[in-house]
Formats: structure tokens, C-alpha cells, sequence
DNA sequence: GTATATGCAAAACTTTTGCATCCTT
DNA sequence: AAGGATGCAAAAGTTTTGCATATAC
């Protein structure tokens, strides 16, 4: 999964164009492996490519159609793209700083499906996120600059 | 919590005024625990009570943060809300139906926290949705047809 | 050359806000 | 009477879409 270059695009039957073409290698290259649609277009605009915002929410729902990258919600109301290494993990979100750490629990996932059996369904799909703050804060050096706290939205509601 | 009432409400410092009343009553009655503002509202406009879908998300986020309602996100882009009955519980959402399950998992809840532990963390919340479909269709009778089945706004993307 | 993709601007949707007026206390 | 609450309309924020033009195959 996650072609890293034109063979890899073209295999998912997408034309290999130039705006495909940089968002995936912003999402190789960054720091963050997390970022909203604004955080893409943030940086094309930095490096003057003229690829407009209605353009990377194109391209990056094709992705996550093709299975390229995954979105995730969080509570920020903004989707989130990442690339999908293949492996399915979960997310715990650092409200002090916005830092975004993967996990997979096994027996978590056993217990969802278990569930949702109990219950007389199929599981699809989940989503579960943690929201924490640094027990330790000197070890939060609020590191994500680029990318703002996910406690912000909640404070907009205060 | 969740007062059913005009003391209820005073309890939480806010006025008892017809809105608050109104939406109050209207998460009691309803047979969906679960509704959006949008729900709410069409429910105040069947009822021809004058009260503006602005009112709606006001009390609703007022509710919310007196701990009468709680919200959540699920993936269909918008706030859903319930009564808060003081038991934390996660939901399994049927993707056929958009039937709402509520379920807790002891398990679960502590393998959350260690997670958070093991990275440093201290777990303040989270969030955990199961997505779903009916393993015997028979028993999905597309039973809560005032609420889209969260399948929709997938749907839509694609 | 044809089908797709893109840019731009405008629209769609959910949620919030400004402000004059109304209602609780 | 005084402060908070509401309605309406307008704004904000994110994401989608229509359409003429540009690009990939």
C-alpha cells in the first residue's frame, strides 16, 4: 500500500499528474505524519505550487478511495490524512500539544468485535482515539507546531 | 444529572426558560436517545414553536457543558446528543439502519488507560465508535427512520 | 485526440455570532 | 429593573461542486 511514487499512483488506476504527484511525496517528507487538507495546502502554497485547496480534498479523498491514505475525525471537526502503512492502529491525541501517537491492542480489537457480535452485528470499522495530556509536561514541548492543539475547538465552545 | 424538570434545570444555574423546557422535554419523549440539532429543531417546527435552530445549538452546547447532554461525533460530520444518565458508555452504530447501541466495556475502558500510561499520558477522554451492519438483516428493520444511517455521508464521497 | 484532472469561484453544510428585543428573576 | 436568553440574519469554517481550461495517456 501507499505507492511512493508514479508506478505505485498509476497501479491504483489514477493518471499520474503533478498535484498527486507532490501532495504524496508532502506526506513522505513531513515531519507529521497527520495533516488536514489546510496543513497540504499550507505547504504547496510555501512552495508556490499552484494547486488549489479544492484540489487536495479531491486528491486525498481519491486516496483514501484508493486506499492510499486513511482519514481520521478526532474532535477537531477537520478530517486528518495520514498514509496507510497498512497496518490498522488507533490514535491517542496529546491536548496539551496536539502530538498524535499510534497504537494497536490487540485485545481491544477482540473485544469490539466480540461486541458488536454480541449484539447481533457485523463489525465493520471502528474509530477510537484517546485524548491526554503529558503526565510528565517537560516531555510535551508542545512539538507539533504546525499543528494546533486539539483541545483548541473544544475551548472555542467555552 | 439530566434534570427532567424546571428544578433540574434551575440546579444548573440556568434559566427556565420555554427553549430549554421544550428541548428537554423533547429528549425525553423521543424515542431516539440519540439526535442531531437538526433533529431537535424539526421536531420545534413540527410542533410550530417559534425557537431558532440558532437556540437549538446554544442550549445544546449550554446542556453539554452542564453535564445534562452529551455529544458526540460519529462519522457523519455532525454533533449528536443524548441525555447524559451519568453511565459512560462507548456506541456500536449500525451502518444499515443508523440504529445506536450503547455498550461499556470494563476491559476495554482499562486497556485505554494503561495505553495512555505506557506513552506518558494521562487519559482525560475518548472517543470509540463501532461501525456496523446487521448480521441478519431480518432483525435491521431500518427501525430509527428519522435518523440517516451513518452509511450516508460515506456514500456521498464516493 | 479523448478522457481526466485541475483551478477558480461559488455553493453546501454545520455551527457560531452580532445585535436588537424579549423574558426570568 | 437588570442581566441573561432568544430570534433572525449574517458570518465562519470545512468540504464539495460546476464549469471552462489544461494535462496525461
Amino acid at each position: 500500500m501507499a505507492p511512493s511514487n508514479a508506478q505505485g499512483l498509476r497501479s491504483t488506476g489514477l493518471k499520474v499528474t503533478q498535484p498527486r504527484l507532490r501532495i504524496l511525496e508532502i506526506f513522505q517528507k513531513s515531519a507529521q505524519r497527520h495533516m488536514t487538507a489546510e496543513d497540504v495546502y499550507r505547504v504547496l502554497l510555501e512552495e508556490q505550487q499552484d494547486i488549489g485547496l479544492a484540489t487536495v480534498y479531491r486528491v486525498l479523498t481519491q486516496f483514501e478511495q484508493a486506499g492510499i491514505v486513511r482519514r481520521s475525525n478526532f474532535e477537531s471537526g477537520k478530517s486528518v490524512f495520514e498514509i496507510n502503512e497498512g497496518k490498522h492502529h488507533d490514535h491517542l491525541v496529546c491536548l496539551d500539544c496536539g502530538r498524535v501517537v499510534e497504537f494497536y491492542d490487540a485485545e481491544i480489537e477482540r473485544r469490539q468485535k466480540k461486541i458488536a457480535h454480541e449484539h447481533g452485528f457485523e463489525l465493520q470499522e471502528h474509530s477510537l482515539a484517546l485524548y491526554a495530556t503529558c503526565a510528565d509536561k517537560q516531555s510535551c514541548p508542545h512539538f507539533n507546531k504546525g499543528e494546533a492543539p486539539a483541545a483548541e475547538r473544544a475551548a472555542h465552545r467555552e
